[in-house]
DNA sequence: TAAATTATGTACCAATTGGTACATAATTGT
DNA sequence: ACAATTATGTACCAATTGGTACATAATTTA
């Protein structure tokens, strides 16, 4: 062995997502993101190989985040009760700052999908796995009876997954979080999964 | 008077307006705006002061369009129409190739909310513009009699914009039309507009 | 303690960025 | 035809971009 590592490769990346998901990909340059993560220009090099390589690792944190906040809200009593409580946790139970950064996901298909492709689909897909995972909750409501639809647990999925992404466009804009509790209200009253 | 202008300033703007809609700001450069437009660096200096200033023309011009086809498409007979007509024609009834590009807007508003605040508000008006035209529909329908509904116009207005903008992510994404023409009809299911 | 190994700091790189200077070309009115 | 005026092409600019080279620092094993 020899000389030890000297920063914590962790919050480093950590630090990075925060700057990416604020400022995009081409808009936050290699000095910038240096000073964010507090790292010099070749520790940087040497454990995260190129810009390109770092944003696809925040963006998988930030996706795993994701994920994990609608895991933990899932409601055995009421399966429809996670959507609401996924968007109570990432949109009003969080700090104005960051419900204002919006999703990195959402951000990233909207700023990369005629510039970078393949961050692009790789933000597309971890889209899909929300979605997907919305279709399950649907699933688990519909067949326990605690909630029922015109429209098959995909459609609703779908659904709510374009609202999903129409608040994060939202909390990106100047909208008041009254707002954004009036459109989650309207949203609910509407597919009748008010309480 | 002196030597004439070679190049039609309209079209040029297009052509800015087209690439910057695709690739956003950052992710163009000068030299593609040039060639895009097709005119000299001299002749874009001295008729559109800068790039951040064609952007501002660009995404004014953006605007204009969508709310003049917001106007086409509305229905004296039945008001909420025009929210369905409005869809139809920003999304479907138009080549595959335009509908991937989005909104102007809302690809602004995620690419710079952090970055260029000037831009950002400016593109977050010009969707207030649009949601206050969706407003005026909700409102003449429900005077109207052939629509009724819980929420007032404005929370409907809200709750439709917030929904155009996660069709806009969705269709930067890889969602296909069939996908497309699915969520737009839960859509309507569930705000008790269709047919 | 010396050799081997790995981390870090810094100087450097070509390429590209948005923008300017200025010479030249084309058109007008006189 | 000539001066005035304006458009265009091109050479140029400093600053910044992402990335590399390499010397130096720190640590381990032998």
């Amino acid at each position: 062995m020899a000389r030890l590592i000297e920063f914590d490769r962790d919050k480093a990346l950590e630090s990075a997502m925060l700057l990416f998901w604020r400022q995009g990909y081409n808009a936050t340059s290699l000095s910038q993101l240096l000073e964010a993560m507090a790292i010099s220009r070749s520790s940087f090099y040497a454990a995260f190989t190129d810009k390109r390589s770092v944003y696809i690792e925040a963006l998988t944190l930030f996706s795993q985040r994701t994920n994990s906040v609608l895991l933990s809200v899932e409601d055995d009593r009421n399966p429809g009760n996670a959507i609401k409580n996924f968007f109570e946790h990432t949109l009003f139970s969080v700090p104005e700052r960051r419900m204002r950064r919006g999703c990195m996901m959402v951000n990233t298909v909207l700023e990369l999908a005629d510039v970078d492709q393949g961050l692009s689909i790789l933000a597309s897909q971890k889209l899909d796995e929300i979605e997907r995972a919305f279709e399950v909750c649907f699933e688990r409501a519909l067949e326990s009876g605690t909630f029922s639809s015109q429209q098959t647990a995909k459609e609703l999925a779908q659904f709510v997954m374009t609202i999903n992404q129409g608040l994060r466009v939202s909390s990106r804009k100047d909208i008041s979080k009254k707002d954004l509790q009036n459109i989650l209200t309207t949203t609910t009253s509407v597919l009748g999964l008010a309480a």
